[in-house]
Order: structure tokens, then sequence, then C-alpha cells
DNA sequence: GGATGTGAAGTAGTTCACAGCC
DNA sequence: GGCTGTGAACTACTTCACATCC
């Protein structure tokens, strides 16, 4: 009760895509065996100026030191708090190709709050192998208590695999297959395309502009969607 | 000359991010043989409302039908014009692990404008195979005239990569690694996490707000950095 | 001295509302 | 009738500038 809940606070779409980018910062900066850092080089890491970092973060109430900067260790916290990775969230992993095994092997995907409770395919050749300690599962098994489901799979099996993450209860889809899906409203899908990373990265070098040219900064660009049954 | 560049009309950078997104669900649409589609349609797949398809879409010329809609056809050819995808680019791609094989075997990563000329790693078991077509060459070979560098390293071996594109003339480096890398200013790194994009997916979860809970709408994450050497 | 945290100002992006056109 | 394209109003985000505190 000492802390009231910061998660009421509700921070901007912009500053919650920052946050997790500087929670990173701060982890390397702690894994070189640092342990100050300022809101000038954390924007000069990330991107962004020094100001949109120290607004960024006073939302998450007084955790700098005036003078001194910031305790990485307390940053990333903080950070991981508000983010909500204190309530640990399960996940499936549905398409164990390339993409899938990248990604449940991965270090960092499945850090900070998620557990892996299952992964699937449809390929018998696959089913009943092991993958980063885990038995892959047969579509047919039921995918209990899971409440963020991921896609990477072909996406001809895209809607398919959605429409049980859907009869499972999860609300919440990471799809990393290159096709739109359709979900009951209240289920939100987050759009994750390589390609478009590419293009936007594309447009910047084409022009000049943003990224390039010695100016900082950012970027972004994924769709998610929520949207009634149909099309 | 009919059509002056459109490229020199400078667009948003939000709006940049959505382009590619109202591209695919166009391309969507044709590939399901339909030849229209309204702004309303687009936003809902987009998860933006109509008024902002419009918006974006104004910026490229007027290329609606007032009563109709959009063609999805001139619609793909206009977006391809403005992100320059008529130009082209020369990718290369170092780390032939899961997530390299992911990558250059999808279907989608390298359309668009995009050409793969190499893939590099390091492991000599590697060096020498095959993968979509290419022969794994070692980090050793040169990497000459590519535009666009991509790493799908583990994180450890991201700065040298880097330091080799920097030295082969490459401007910018899509970094798929969980690591921070440091390059000369005028170099653009975008920085994909598939972590972060976990993250921001369970901050809504938490909160119930942004894509869930009715809503549609956005989303992304991701970084990208400019930075002078040192650190 | 030095860096945070924040009112105030400025800028950018979105949404409203409707005129214009098919 | 229906949907685009856009001035005008609004909202949100960023940046400035500085008081505040270590």
């Amino acid at each position: 009760m000492a802390t009231p809940r910061l998660r009421n606070k509700k921070l901007s779409e912009p500053t919650i895509s920052r946050l997790p980018v500087y929670q990173r910062i701060a982890e390397g900066w702690r894994n070189r065996g640092l342990q100050h850092i300022d809101s000038e080089q954390i924007g000069g890491l990330a991107g962004v100026t020094a100001t949109t970092v120290r607004r960024d973060l006073a939302g998450l109430g007084s955790l700098g030191t005036r003078g001194a900067g910031y305790d990485v260790q307390v940053l990333i916290e903080r950070i991981a708090e508000a983010l909500g990775h204190d309530i640990g969230y399960d996940v499936v992993v549905v398409g164990m190709g390339n993409l899938g095994h990248a990604l449940v092997n991965s270090s960092n995907f499945l850090t900070r709050g998620a557990r892996l409770v299952g992964i699937y395919d449809s390929s018998p050749e696959m089913i009943g192998t092991y993958v980063a300690g885990q038995q892959v599962k047969s579509m047919n098994e039921p995918m209990i208590g899971a409440t963020v489901g991921v896609i990477t799979t072909p996406g001809s099996a895209a809607q398919d695999v959605a429409d049980k993450f859907v009869k499972a209860g999860i609300h919440a889809i990471l799809n990393f297959a290159p096709q739109v899906i359709t979900v009951p409203l209240g289920c939100a899908v987050h759009y994750v395309d390589f390609s478009i990373e590419l293009q936007i990265l594309m447009y910047h070098l084409n022009n000049g502009t943003g990224p390039l040219g010695g100016g900082l900064l950012h970027s972004l660009g994924i769709a998610s969607v929520t949207m009634p049954r149909s099309s």
C-alpha cells in the first residue's frame, strides 16, 4: 500500500512505446557495471530528446536524483512495474517454423513477465518434438489458461489459429503472419510485419529525412486491429 | 514530368508508418478479387478512423473517387511510388540462424523494392550452404553495393556486424539483435525488438485501454538510433 | 555545479463537419 | 445517395526555459 499502483496513472501511447526502449538501455548500462545514467544519455541512445525522456520518466513518479541522474536499477524496476511485468502472463506460440523457433529460443522474447506455457504446430513431423525444452503440441490440444497468443504460421493459417485463440479465451494476439485477421470485438490483435519496418527505413533513406541525416530519433510502424466479424 | 515526384512532398511520420499498412490491406482486397475499398473499410482493418485514412491518402494526391472510394490497384501503386519502391534497394542479411532463415524465406520481407544481394554467417558449417537460393558467405567477403544491412545475429555479434556494414558504406541498418549498437553520425539504425512488441501489448492488456476494450487503433514500438561513436 | 521535474508555449496530429464531386 | 477531400477546431505531444533540489 505504500506505493499506490502506478498503473492507474495512464501513460500516453508514445510514452508506452518508449519505456521498453529505456528499460533495455538501462539494462545494457547495468550489464556494463554502470550505476547511473542521465536523461541526455538515454535520449542519445533511444533517439529522442533529453526532455522527452524526463517527461516520460516523470510519469512514473520521482525516480531520478537531481544533479546525479537516474539509478539504472531503480529505472529498470519502475519501468517493469509500470508496464505490469510483476503480474506475469502466459503465452502460447503457434507455428514452429524458423520464426517460431527464433522467438521461443530468443533470450529476450520471453523475459519480463512472460511465461511460455505451450507451443503448437500442425505438421505431424513437428508434433511431439522438443523445442526450447517444451514438447510441441497438436493444434487439437487445448490452450488452457493462456492470456497471449502468438501466431508465427504462414499467412494462410493465421485466421484458423486466431479462431482457436478466441475459442480458448485469449484476448491478446501478436500476429507475425503477413495476413490481416478478423476477431470479435474486445480482442486485441497486434500486428508485427518485418517488411513494413524495412519499407519505413527505405522511405527515410530516399528522402534523407527522419532518422538519417544526423537527426536521431525514432520510428515504428505496425498495425493493431480490433473489429467485428465479417469483412 | 506529368506526375511530379510525390516524394518531394514530405509526409508526416505517423502517416509514413500507416501507409504500408494500407497497402497491405489493399493487396488483401485485390487478392480476393475486390476492386474498390472505402476509407471506412481501410480504417476498420488498420485500426484508425476513416478521416485519418482520407487525410493520409490525400497527401499522395487525389486518388479516390467521390462516392465510390478507392481503386485498390491505384492505391497499391501510388503508395508504392510514395514510399519509393520503384527505386529498389540492395539488402544484405547477416546471421543465418532461425530468424535469418525466417526473414529471407518470407514471402513478404523482400518484396516491394528490396533485393537480396547477399547473406552472411560466421559459422563454418553454415558458410557455403544455400539458403533461399543464395550461398551463405563468410564475414570476410566484401559487401559491395548494398544499401541496407540487416542484423539477425545474437546480440554479442551485433556491434561487429554493424562495424562491417559501416566500412562497406551501408547507411541503413535494420537490427533484430537485442543490443544497442553504436554507429557514426549519418547512419540510421532501425531497431526491431520482439519483446518490446509483447510488452506494449501486455500494458494494454493490463489497463484495458488502447487496442483492447472495443476501441480499434494502432500501436508500434521500436527504436531507431543515430549517434556518435563512444558510449 | 549539475541534472531533474514541470508550468507555459509551441508544434504536430487528429477529428469534426461539410462543401464538392461522382 | 454516397464518399472523398479539406478548412477549422480540437487534442495531444514535444520543446523551451527555469525553479527546485541533491
